[in-house]
DNA sequence: CATAACAGTTATGAGGCGTAACTTTTCTTA
DNA sequence: TAAGAAAAGTTACGCCTCATAACTGTTATG
């Protein structure tokens, strides 16, 4: 109650900067742990050793092993995100086939390059993570999918989007899709059939992307693997009817 | 080497009956832990507990963790292949859509409702697990490959395979699709197009059962996922030229 | 410079994994 | 059927981890 207590909103102290630095520096230390390891169980103990501390330690920047995974994970959406935003971004606007395989490949890669931290954000939850089954979740594939909501405007408005592979629709199906596509994104032009077609789209899309990244295509070369992802690419696109790239 | 040590092969002592059971009482109880805790990481302690013995009595039937782990991903394929055995021969082999759909639904069911199960064999491995990325990891796509495949035969043999989506092939594709064909299957009009159509199918349909089984899917009603489903698996079947349900 | 906030340490307890040594039960067989 | 081998199960133990408590040093701030 100071007078001089007009500092918390614009004032990065010192103090406070190197403590958001050693907080990076931690989750940095765990990912690569988790890499080294295979396994995304971290042992706090571990963490502090390779950092030159003491267990105890880290009680001081997070309450236990499930904050820290919690933000692990937290982290590891933003990055996915970030990632797939700048691939779909690097690709000329009126290119959508390579727009829509920037974006795949994006996804693809990111899993199968950190596959510990694919399955922290899509796999089961871990021994002390305190599932959060309606928070972040369910953001996971929101997220993603707005990405993708954003390609289907854009070959919409383009004038390029071809009908769904499916056009049967459910009526609980349609009157989801109504409630969703206004909420969610612009709703011009999207129809349930669309909106399913999207649906079926992402999940078929994040069906191979996750046998890749867990192991069950290393029975192919990678080269193989390569050209069968655009294969995938291929149909998925079919099926909500963008261009194919 | 008594003269009376002619009973190996065909003699299921009493001890060795008593011996399997509890093996498989072991089994059993790490399974409902696993769905009670919702985690995958087992305790031996709390197996034990759960049976009214003491931890170390388990080292008797399992070397270690890890032992045990690789025995439960192991019966969960079997399990799982049984399952999609079963449902697939439960519909009329001139149904095509409907047995397409059975395989389809079972698979989904059977991640669904075991989702630790479903991701002990296709998620990325547990701590004590000594991850055979080689053994049972590329089994568990091969042998739902193998169940997918024997539908596209029927499918051929009847007459009513249309063609895939996707018939762009690359060289080192078509040149794998034409090992593989000969070796995993009949080979009757298997070409490098269908098979490709049918990883594509795979892993697509793969997609939505993972991210349910997940959670990912939970901002839906049940109803409305269900509906949602039959849409995907219409959707996956006309990439390989399959009949749609 | 005094003092409050913070970072980090040692000490400690609870609990799990896995091994060793011992006891009890069960089967085999002479 | 009685003796002994084999297997099942127990207690005791060492090591490691998580997490808390109590203590020491360090840094910012009046």
């Amino acid at each position: 109650m100071t007078p001089a207590a007009a500092t918390p909103p614009a004032a990065p102290n010192r103090r406070e900067r190197v403590r958001a630095a050693t907080i990076e520096e931690i989750k940095r230390t765990a990912l690569d742990l988790i890499r080294e390891t295979g396994t995304v169980d971290i042992q706090f103990t571990a963490i502090a050793r390779a950092m030159g501390l003491t267990a105890p330690a880290l009680y001081r920047y997070f309450a236990d092993r499930g904050e820290l995974l919690t933000a692990l994970v937290a982290d590891s959406f933003n990055d996915l995100a970030a990632t797939l935003d700048t691939a779909r971004a690097s690709v000329a606007p009126d290119d959508l086939g390579g727009r829509l395989l920037a974006a795949c490949q994006a996804y693809r890669h990111w899993a199968a390059g950190d596959p510990e931290r694919f399955a922290l954000i899509f796999g089961v939850p871990v021994p002390g993570y305190t599932a959060p089954h309606e928070g972040p979740t369910t953001e996971a594939a929101h997220r993603a999918m707005s990405n993708l909501a954003g390609l289907v405007l854009d070959t919409a408005r383009a004038g390029r989007l071809r009908p769904p592979a499916v056009t049967q629709v459910s009526e609980q199906f349609a009157e989801l899709a109504g409630r969703k596509a206004h909420t969610e994104m612009g709703g011009g032009g999207m129809t349930p059939e669309i909106y399913q077609g999207m649906l079926v789209t992402w999940a078929a899309l994040h069906g191979f992307v996750a046998l890749e990244a867990h192991g069950h295509f290393h029975w192919m070369e990678p080269a193989v693997r390569d050209e069968l992802f655009v294969a995938h690419v291929r149909a998925v696109a079919g099926i909500t009817g963008l261009v194919a790239p």
